[in-house]
DNA sequence: AAGTCGGGGAT
DNA sequence: ATCCCAGACTT
């Protein structure tokens, strides 16, 4: 890879951010415990959001010493709103060590300063560069989101394998002059101009350098794998009749399976009693009053790419609540909204059932 | 490798 | 509403 150092876009990106660069208090002030909170601080965590809470910690703890002798009580306290509260615990743990067993000395290696409590490997290279300009990369979103566009990576920059391919290329292209420098020039060139979404490229100062914007792919990078967690929904059914017809529901023209027919069902129901006052009170907005038969006909469950149905159908049987004697199947029709309607069992097959919903149709009888 | 941990600003 | 942020730790 020796052809990806020293690349051009380095000065250039060095040179954007002297121009650029935000004046914050912790920067340049060579306290390698200021900055050391500045990052745990700001993990997941945007400046500005985190800004005063570095300001009131400094006045509580200004030194190692001071947050050495704080109890967990008093600096999840002044943690207070910032969340991930875990951070504050370790921080003051990790600073408790480098006070008792290194001197109160910040370590000036890697390795070592990855041991300590909270400090993982993009904290450990940040304050390495930025205190001692250690020649560290510190790789964290917004770098893997600009390398990803500059050398036009497709791999899932939250995959282990994105983040490994990233950090070679970040180490290869370094500046050993300027590690502090330039570590901190991506944070803030990917906040100001690299972007997560429509990055301002018509500003970017090292845009010739781009391949994601040569290829036009500045808005397909980065790749982001969002692991979304399945959620499980429990789904009460109901197979509902009125004489040979069948009560479906249509559903609306947004969301999972957008405009088809499902039989009436409630989410969110663990008993019998809820998902039958569910389905009563969604029959009677429609003018019908049921009758529910506490028996399990069918059970599906059915999983979507970030959700998965736990069907429960029972069979009812529907009146009409306005029954004029003889009212016609028609004339209920008309006074139905027109996400509703009743169907013959014949005509099932007629229409676009919503997934496992189709399932059901035979169990209609 | 996946799950968990918060809160807020931008879109 | 979803996305995503100067991530680290546990399972």
């Amino acid at each position: 890879m020796t052809d990806k150092k020293n690349p051009k876009w380095v000065p250039q990106l060095l040179t954007w951010y002297d121009v650029h660069k935000r004046e914050l208090p912790w920067r340049d002030c060579g306290d390698p415990y200021k900055i050391w909170v500045s990052e745990v601080m700001s993990q997941q965590t945007r400046i500005e959001a985190m800004k005063p809470y570095y300001d009131n910690w400094m006045r509580l703890f200004p030194t190692l010493e001071d947050l050495a002798k704080a109890t967990e009580d008093e600096v999840v306290h002044a943690w207070q709103g910032l969340g991930y509260y875990s951070r504050a615990r370790n921080l003051r743990l990790g600073v408790k060590d480098v006070v008792e067993n290194y001197g109160g000395i910040v370590p000036r290696d890697r390795k070592t300063m990855e041991s300590l409590k909270g400090v993982g490997s993009y904290t450990a290279g940040a304050v390495l560069s930025m205190a001692y300009n250690e020649p560290e990369v510190a790789v964290d979103g917004n770098v893997l989101r600009i390398y990803a566009r500059l050398y036009r990576i497709f791999d899932d920059i939250l995959s282990t394998k994105g983040k490994k391919a990233i950090t070679a290329i970040v180490e290869d292209t370094l500046p050993h002059d300027r590690p502090g420098d330039f570590n901190q020039a991506l944070m803030d060139f990917g906040s100001a101009v690299c972007i997560p979404k429509s990055p301002r490229c018509g500003e970017c100062p090292i845009v010739n350098m781009c391949e994601a914007y040569q290829h036009k792919d500045t808005d397909k990078l980065p790749v982001r794998i969002k692991k979304t967690k399945v959620v499980e929904v429990p789904l009460f059914v109901g197979i509902l009749q009125y004489k040979d017809y069948y009560l479906l529901h249509k559903r609306p023209n947004r969301g999972l399976l957008r405009s088809m027919w499902e039989f009436p069902s409630v989410e969110m129901v663990s008993t019998f009693d809820e998902g039958e006052r569910g389905l009563e009170e969604l029959v009677q907005d429609l003018g019908f009053e049921l009758s529910l038969q506490p028996v399990l006909v069918k059970e599906i469950t059915h999983i979507f790419s970030h959700r998965k149905w736990f069907m429960k159908a029972f069979r009812g049987d529907l009146t009409y609540a306005g029954d004029a004697k003889n009212i016609t199947i028609e004339a209920i029709q008309k006074q139905l909204p027109k996400d509703w309607m009743l169907i013959k069992r014949d005509e099932f097959a007629d229409y676009a059932w919503a997934g496992p919903h189709g399932k059901l149709t035979e169990m209609a009888k």
